[in-house]
DNA sequence: CGCTTTTGACCAGCGC
DNA sequence: GCGCTGGTCAAAAGCG
């Protein structure tokens, strides 16, 4: 059923983007106007088409010699036809080297990408460390210097701040027992790494307790951390613009539904791993579990979910391992993950991996006309995270919540990152929510290509309203 | 024929 | 040490 669709889809998707090729069948009219097409769009790229023009002029200069000279023979007008058909073929071969160098950008920037989202993760952990640092410092030198007087210095984030540093208090135990318990979960790590037949066993580390390691442990549980997002829908897999392979099925205990395992097979070797299961609770809900990073070029309709997970997984693991406030720094996890208000975005943190559930259950439209009740709920249970406590740390941490207002208010600050994340989101969440692919990918691209929040959120509601008409169907 | 799915077996970690 | 559980493997079956 999905394999089916999905691959139908992906074919659509491919003759599209791959057009350049697609010219090597075409006439020369098509071939022509494709790269006027090009040079259009991207005039200081593309010097080289402009040989070809002039070769192409030099021709019309030939056809306005040859109108001069009435009465040529036959072999002048092979002739001609020949070089037409020389430089056509030259142009021809320039345009596939183009195509090549555009493939060639394609993947680098899908790259640079990816690796920028890392840079950014690693720049917000070091700016958390050092301000946990400077806190730190500043209570040696002053026992009776509250940490009140620290948000206080803060200034304008002091409410943001605030719900954070309340955190913050909590889980500094949190990162030395993290510490003391890092070879609990190195092992589980080890074993997870266990030697393999596939790109899994790239992912063999160290043990996590010695600071040397923390580095290298922060980069291999980036590969071992879950974002979980939870979607109605009636088909057995969401679509998520990957191919997945199942490659087990178990039944967990406690819920009758059996659990599946897939990889993805868009390249070999690929690292990630999925677990799709229906909620216990509600059999309509599908849990989908992600587990590491493609190692691939992603297709469009494959990004937005990919860019969303790999985001939530990034930003909950630059603060999660190696500094204790980054773990509970979940606000800023939860609004750059899903500003919007209408999702609700949990870190469970949930034994042995740490775990971002990206819950896309909930009806915009009841939000939208109760807009009082909207709630952007970080919940962080660290009850089985390794950490000093047992159950009875859980009420300390859980119920953190946000007003609506204070959500606005964040967003305005980070307006600029919200925007991006906001359309990533809403992208998101219409590819999981709605079993047409194509009205998905629509949305999709429409949100990107707008960049608008309102526009992006439209599309997302149209097509959540779509996906219900059509599970009605 | 190649790819995917199914399903029982196997392995390692964990709790008692 | 033993049983339970989660996760993976791999042979067999199914499918286009």
């Amino acid at each position: 059923m999905y394999s089916g669709e999905d691959k139908n889809s992906h074919r659509k998707v491919l003759s599209e983007v791959d057009f350049f090729s697609a010219c090597k069948s075409n006439d020369d009219d098509d071939q022509i106007s494709v790269k006027k097409e090009i040079n259009s769009s991207d005039d200081h790229n593309h010097i080289t088409e402009l040989d070809v023009n002039t070769g192409l002029h030099l021709l019309t200069t030939n056809s306005d010699q040859s109108s001069v000279d009435d009465g040529v023979s036959s072999t002048s007008e092979d002739t001609r036809a020949k070089n037409k058909l020389t430089i056509l073929q030259i142009e021809l071969e320039k345009m596939n080297t183009e195509n090549q160098r555009l493939r060639g950008m394609l993947s680098q920037v899908s790259n640079n990408y990816t690796a920028l989202q890392m840079h950014i993760a690693n720049e917000i952990q070091k700016q958390q460390n050092s301000r946990k640092q400077s806190i730190l410092q500043d209570e040696k030198v002053d026992h009776q210097g509250s940490v009140s007087r620290q948000l206080t210095e803060l200034g304008p984030n002091s409410r943001d701040s605030s719900s954070e540093e309340r955190t913050q208090s909590g889980s500094t135990l949190n990162a030395v027992e993290l510490t003391k318990n890092g070879d609990k979960i190195g092992k589980r790590i080890g074993r997870e790494n266990t030697p393999d037949s596939d790109g899994w066993v790239s992912n063999k580390v160290p043990k996590l307790n010695t600071p040397k390691n923390i580095d290298q442990a922060n980069e291999s549980t980036m590969r071992k951390a879950r974002v979980s997002v939870r979607a109605r829908s009636e088909a057995p897999m969401i679509t998520d613009g990957c191919q997945w392979r199942k490659y087990g099925q178990k039944m967990a205990k406690g819920n009758p539904c059996p659990r599946a395992y897939y990889r993805c097979t868009m390249a070999v070797g690929c690292p990630v791993r999925k677990q799709v299961q229906r909620c216990v609770d509600d059999q309509t809900i599908l849990i989908t579990t992600y587990e590491g990073t493609h190692s691939h070029p992603l297709p469009p309709a494959a990004l937005a979910m990919a860019s969303t997970t790999s985001a939530a997984a990034s930003m909950l693991l630059s603060g999660s391992m190696s500094s204790s406030d980054g773990l509970m720094n979940p606000n800023l996890l939860a609004r750059s993950i899903l500003p919007n208000p209408s999702s609700i975005a949990t870190i469970s943190a949930s034994a042995p991996f740490p775990t971002v559930t990206l819950d896309l259950t909930h009806n915009p439209n009841q939000f939208q006309r109760n807009p009082s009740s909207t709630q952007f709920q970080t919940h962080v249970s660290p009850q089985n995270f390794p950490s000093n406590g047992g159950d009875s740390n859980q009420s300390r941490f859980s119920g953190l919540q946000l007003s609506n207002q204070t959500t606005q208010l964040q967003l305005n600050k980070g307006q600029h990152h919200a925007s991006f994340a906001d359309s990533l989101s809403a992208a998101t969440a219409a590819i999981t929510a709605d079993p047409n692919f194509t009205a998905a990918l629509a949305a999709a691209i429409s949100s990107i290509m707008s960049g608008s929040n309102t526009t992006s959120t439209t599309s997302t509601t149209t097509n959540n309203h779509k996906a219900s008409n059509l599970q009605g169907n």
